[in-house]
DNA sequence: TGCTAATTAGGAGTGAATCCTATATATTGC
DNA sequence: GCAATATATAGGATTCACTCCTAATTAGCA
């Protein structure tokens, strides 16, 4: 997503544009580790020595309220923030926390069982996997 | 599990048989919203009230350690636990945080894409559905 | 029954998230 | 462009969920 475009979600949620919420944005999309709004405040320091940790927190709950972001499923850490709007899901390794990206069609399709339809508006469905990524294998070998 | 069961399950991992691990499964295994380790403390005050809150928290955490428990996922906040080992899923409800079960062989039987498998020791696969629960749909009316 | 290592209680400490409020700024209407 | 105003931000305080520390207790074993 580009400026503009990025300039115009802001506008469509009554939300100003400021240099603060721009470069938080950019700062996510140029991440591909799913980081924390702390990994995102430090980096972002560089940039806007100033900036504080709360306006960071608060602009990406707002991005995620907005449907901007998401907030990704883990077991009770940090929370991690993804900009990546397209179906997919994610293998998170138990060991060093990573979590990747992966894509996968028969996951998407599933099917929603029509007890949970019936009862319940569903808004997310992610199918998530857990385990020892490549590195940390090797690691504790 | 009754209790012979779990005290067998504890001394498998060389953990001491004490009445505040006991206790603390058969609270969590008698609530079916899927409690934090507050939430667990909170209760088991009436019986123990001198427990203290790191007990309840660490033990909860050895009984994942050891499987005997599972983190629910969610989006960050407080860790919430869950003593079903039978292959489920969970829909959450992202107004009030309901966390409810549901089981689906569809959903159980999905491969692990073989690109994954070859390259990660996965040992957890969930489907998890988020949404807005009938209760809180009513109430938002 | 006594020894020893594991466990616990209770308080201190930590880190993430949230709240508070004075200041700053983006937007709107002139 | 300029002023009015509603929104957003910085920075510090606070809250909350853990997590750590340590002395006292207790389970398991000889
Ligand atoms: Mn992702
Ligand atoms: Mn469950
Ligand atoms: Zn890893
Ligand atoms: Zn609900």
């Amino acid at each position: 997503m580009d400026i503009k475009r990025l300039e115009e979600v802001f506008r469509q949620h009554n939300l100003k544009v400021t240099p603060q919420r721009i470069a938080i944005y950019q700062e996510l999309i140029n991440s591909s580790e799913h980081p924390s709004a702390i990994n995102i405040y430090e980096r972002i320091k560089a940039q806007y020595p100033n900036i504080s940790l709360d306006t960071v927190n608060r602009t990406l709950l707002t991005f995620a309220e907005i449907g901007l972001v998401r907030i990704v499923e883990g077991r009770g850490d940090p929370k991690r923030f993804d900009p990546n709007l397209h179906p997919h899901h994610h293998f998170r390794c138990i060991k060093c926390g990573k979590i990747i990206d992966f894509y996968n069609e028969e996951y998407d399709a599933l099917d929603v069982p029509s007890t949970l339809k019936d009862r319940f508006i569903i808004t997310s469905k992610r199918v998530n996997l857990e385990g020892i990524c490549d590195e940390c294998q090797t690691r504790s070998d």
